[in-house]
DNA sequence: CACCAGGAATGTA
DNA sequence: TACATTCATGGT
C-alpha cells in the first residue's frame, strides 16, 4: 500500500460513516437532476464562495430553472440577473449558457454524454470558454462520473502539507493521484471530497449540511 | 473601503 | 512547459 492509499484510509477513518454526512451528498448524485446541478454549480462557484452560489441556485429554482435544458432555453441575458449573487455574473451567464447549449445540442443529456470516452469529453469541455481544467474535471468526475482526479487549491495544499511532491503543475499532480490510486470513480470522489473537508478545516455547516460545497 | 471567494485566459521565457 | 500577470464582481 502506498502512502497516498494510507492517507486515504486515515481520512476515511476520520470522515467515514460516523461523521459521514458528506456521503449523503454523494448519494444524491444518483439523480440526473442533482448531476445537472453539479454542472451549474461548477461554473457558478468559480472564484466565489459557496454561499453566494446557493443564493443563485435558489433564484434559479424560484424561476423554475432546474435543468441544463431550461438554461439553454432561457438564454444568457435572462440568466445573468438570476445568478448575480455568484459574482462575475455576466461572464458566468455566458459560460453556463454555452456549456448547456453544448451538452444539449451535442448529447441531449449527461447520461448520453457518459457514453463518450473521457479524453474526448475533456477536450471538448476545455474548448469551451470559461471552462478550465479544474471545472472540466469537476464536471467529468461528479456529474458525468468519469475516472479523473480533480486538482484544486485544497488538493495542492494537501500535497504540500504531506510533502507528496515538489512541483505542482495541474497534470503532474493529477497523474500523481491517478497512478497511486485504483482507477475508481468512487475513490476519486471520496478522496477529493475528504481532502476538501480536511483542508477547509471548518467541516460541515451545521445549518445546511446537505448543501455543503464539495466540488 | 479593503479584502475575500476552490478560476480562466493570456503573456512570457 | 511552467510560472507570472491580467481580468472579472458581489458580499462582508
Amino acid at each position: 500500500m502506498n502512502s497516498l492509499e494510507k492517507l486515504y484510509k486515515e481520512l476515511k477513518k476520520k470522515y467515514g460513516l460516523a461523521k459521514g454526512q458528506w456521503r449523503l451528498w454523494c448519494k444524491r448524485l444518483k439523480t440526473g437532476k442533482e448531476r445537472e446541478e453539479v454542472v451549474i454549480g461548477a461554473i457558478l462557484t468559480q472564484r466565489t464562495n459557496w454561499r453566494n452560489v446557493e443564493m443563485a441556485l435558489k433564484n434559479l429554482k424560484r424561476e423554475k430553472i432546474n435543468s441544463l435544458r431550461d438554461i439553454y432555453k432561457l438564454g444568457p441575458e435572462k440568466l445573468a440577473p438570476l445568478i448575480k449573487s455568484s459574482g462575475f455574473y455576466r461572464a458566468k451567464a455566458n459560460y453556463l449558457f454555452h456549456l448547456a447549449k453544448f451538452i444539449i445540442e451535442n448529447y441531449g443529456s449527461l447520461r448520453e454524454m457518459k457514453k463518450e470516452d473521457l479524453p474526448k469529453l475533456r477536450g471538448e469541455l476545455l474548448k469551451l470558454k470559461g471552462i478550465g481544467k479544474e471545472t472540466a474535471d469537476s464536471i467529468l468526475l461528479y456529474a458525468i462520473e468519469k475516472p479523473v482526479f480533480v486538482i484544486d487549491e485544497y488538493t495542492r495544499r494537501f500535497v504540500k502539507k504531506h510533502k507528496m511532491a515538489k512541483k505542482f503543475p495541474y497534470e503532474y499532480l493529477q497523474n500523481l493521484f491517478q497512478k497511486s490510486l485504483p482507477r475508481d470513480i468512487k475513490i476519486y470522489q471520496d478522496l477529493h471530497a475528504m481532502i476538501v473537508l480536511e483542508e477547509k478545516g471548518a467541516g460541515w455547516d451545521s445549518k445546511n449540511p446537505s448543501e455543503q460545497k464539495i466540488i
